[in-house]
RNA sequence: GCUGUUGUAGCUCAGUGGUAGAGCACUUCCUUGGUAAGGAAGAGGUCACGAGUUCAAGCCUCGUCAACAGCUCCA
């Protein structure tokens, strides 16, 4: 017999060999049809695993990631037997489950488009109907190694030999049987709904020298409601999509004329940008920054220095040449070498220290073409940035100052699902990196223990960091659940030595200054398109390019409409009149879909006693109020938006 | 950069080899209205660009550019 504690601390006795799917009917069938992998002493394995030794057990069930996991495993391998089925000779490569479905790497010796998918999915659906099972059998490695190179699929037997020797399980549904570790769901029957999603290219092992294969994306769930439900909220996601809303609101477009990935920045954009820029400037003058403006370009002896010509000078954009032989500049790429050399414009007390150096630094960088998306990454783009000199005593807390920034930045704007990642090295590939192991581990750990005392959830990234420094990076999903870095602090002991930077300290030596550089909004670019995406477009009031449209009824209390509309723009509410020769209904309706926040509607009622009627966007119809009260209505609500701090952020 | 898909009016899109279409937006006129689309008329296109096939190309072929999805990259 065995000893098996359930999650609740209950103890029961089973036989030896019992297994997973038999415990879970002991207790109810349902839990037995429900249950689609299990827990044992910590490892999640299949249902049929038969239990040997005395364990505590826990069942995942479709609402648990695990229970997912398994599910999408399995129709993973379930999508690689109609695929072996469709196209004979067809050579696998992986085929995980992801955050959201599966997919499989396949070398096939014709074409799969995404006009098979159909066909495809028609096939699995079949498959799926036969409720194989999912039959786990281990075998030696030479034996395993013999199979896969018998059936010619070199990606399996790479695979396989790259394993330690020992076991190696395999996984056979019907006619199809793949190296895995599992586990996978009793069945195939259990998948009742399937998509396809997408193919794309995909190198071998993630490596761009290695073959491309065709990967395959889908997504199934054991209800075909779950699917619809699934699919609806793809929709919703993409009308929230930054690109879309860019183009809706006429907030930023890009011409091929101008160039790739060279944003251009309409009006209602750019007002809304600045006014970002503006409430940065406000928090940042409150902790001390100075703002500084360096020019765009830079001798490209400057970057030598720096060390960024030896890494990315290729990636960079080409030298801008002079009529003096040998005299090259570049576009900048980044803003902290010229940030240094302000710093090294005159001697420096340890009694100045920190110097923090501001900069909203236009840089240009040559990213690839495929890489460019919407705003989120592009060739130009203004970073928020800024560069802190401190001495070792003080970066401590300079760090902690600059993460109560981006924290401040990310509250006010209502930011509250953000990942706060720690960036470090590559342990098994230092050479990509500049500066002593000393320096860096000084550096990681300063971070480590900003992060731990500002209370930060953290993950840690090893083989992130940047190459000069290990950084703190805060990261947001966008409207289809692609994560993104906005904010980034990091620290850096190599440019202050390569620039020779130093001050004057009390014992009257020269000290080298640690950098930290920071960017709490990432860039402007990137930060507009995840807040476009978080908000759906609607703003907060205070960010609002049209805080206010007027509507007069008609055309004859257009007078009165603009008296509303001067008296508002005198006291900073950013308002605008809709003349036009429509009614007011159609009115209502374009001037919501812009995701105006207020509209005031003015006709005679209005008019005669100095009032407007007042809507809310979304909401509906508030009633009518004096001018006066709506003024302050508005200065109320930007003021709550905005924690109620000393700054006037509205304009 | 790589693989695949796409490119037709300002926007969203239809158009399978025979003289370029719709809705919205735009212009003009009518209408002067009370809380999410009033009516009529008009203007607007080198079908991304360049070659080729064909009596004939938006449509077929090749190349270039750009966008989209994924991979790789990201100071």
């Amino acid at each position: 017999m065995v000893k098996i504690t359930f999650p609740d601390g209950s103890v029961k006795e089973y036989a030896k060999g019992t297994t997973a799917y038999q415990v879970a009917e002991s207790i109810s069938p349902r839990l037995a049809a429900d249950a689609l992998a299990a827990s044992v002493n910590g490892a999640t394995v299949d249902m049929s695993r038969p239990i040997e030794e005395d364990a505590s057990v826990k069942f995942f069930k479709w609402e648990d990631d695990e229970g997912k996991h398994a599910f999408w495993h399995t129709s993973s391998h379930l999508l690689a037997e109609a695929l072996e089925a469709l196209y004979p000779g067809i050579k696998f490569g992986i085929g995980p489950a992801i955050e959201n479905g599966f997919y499989y790497d396949v070398d096939s010796p014709v074409a799969i488009t995404e006009a098979d998918l159909p066909t495809i999915e028609q096939k699995m659906t079949e498959l799926a109907r036969n409720k194989e099972e999912l039959v786990r059998r281990e075998v030696p490695k030479s034996e395993a190694l013999k199979t896969f190179t018998a059936k010619g699929d070199q990606y399996k037997v790479e695979l396989i030999s790259d394993l330690e020797d020992g076991t190696i399980s395999f996984y056979t549904n019907g006619a199809f049987t793949d190296l895995c570790r599992g586990p996978h769901i009793p069945n195939t029957g259990y998948i009742k709904a399937i998509k396809l999603t997408s193919v794309a290219g995909a190198y071998w092992r993630g490596d761009e020298h290695n073959k491309m294969l065709t990967r395959i994306y889908g997504i199934a769930f054991p209800k075909k409601s779950m699917l619809d439900e699934y699919l609806a909220m793809m929709e919703e996601a993409k009308k929230r999509d930054h690109r879309k809303l860019g183009k809706d609101l006429e907030l930023f477009t890009f011409s091929q004329r101008v160039g790739q990935g060279l944003p251009l920045w309409l009006p209602k954009g750019a007002a809304l940008r600045d006014r970002l820029e503006q409430f940065l400037r406000n928090v940042q003058k409150q902790y001390g920054y100075q703002q500084v403006i360096t020019p765009h370009i830079g001798n490209k002896e400057l970057y030598v220095t720096s060390g960024h010509y030896a890494k990315y000078g290729k990636d960079s954009f080409q030298p801008i040449h002079t009529p003096i032989e040998g005299e090259e500049y570049l576009l900048k790429p980044m803003n902290c070498p010229h940030h240094c050399e302000i710093y090294r414009s005159k001697p420096r007390s340890y009694k100045e220290l920190p110097v923090r150096l501001a900069e909203f630094g236009t840089v240009y960088r040559y990213e690839q073409s495929g890489e460019l998306h919407g705003l989120t990454r592009v060739r130009g783009f203004t970073q928020d940035d800024a560069h802190l000199f401190v001495r070792p005593d003080q970066l401590l807390e300079e760090f902690e100052r600059v993460i109560d920034i981006v924290l401040y930045i990310f509250r006010t704007l209502k930011f509250d699902s953000y990942t706060a990642q720690i960036s470090l090295r590559d342990p098994n590939n230092r050479e990509k990196y500049i500066g002593s192991d000393e320096n860096w581990e000084k550096a990681e750990s300063a971070i480590m223990q900003a992060a731990k005392e500002k209370g930060l959830n953290t993950i840690v990234e090893y083989g992130e960091a940047a190459f000069y420094g290990p950084k703190l990076d805060f990261m947001v999903k966008d409207a289809i659940g692609r994560k993104w870095q906005l904010g980034t602090i990091q620290v850096d002991y190599n440019l202050p030595e390569r620039f020779d930077l130093t001050y004057k300290g009390a014992d009257d030596k020269l000290h080298r200054p640690i950098m930290i550089h920071r960017a709490p909004f990432g860039s402007m670019e990137r930060f507009v398109a995840v807040l476009l995406e978080h908000t759906g477009g609607k703003f907060p009031l205070w960010l609002s390019p049209d805080q206010v449209v007027v509507l007069p009824i008609s055309e004859k209390y257009n007078d009165y409409a603009e008296k509303v509309v001067k008296y508002l723009n005198d006291h900073d509410v950013r308002a605008q009149i809709d003349d036009r020769n429509e009614k007011i209904g159609r009115k209502i309706r374009d001037n919501e879909l812009k995701r105006t926040p207020f509209l005031l509607i003015v006709g005679e009622k209005e008019e005669a006693d100095g009032l407007v009627s007042v809507r809310a966007q979304g909401e509906g119809d508030k009633g009518q109020m004096t001018l006066d009260a709506f003024r302050e209505l508005i200065a109320g609500l930007v003021k709550q938006e905005t924690e109620a701090n000393k700054l006037n952020i509205n304009q």
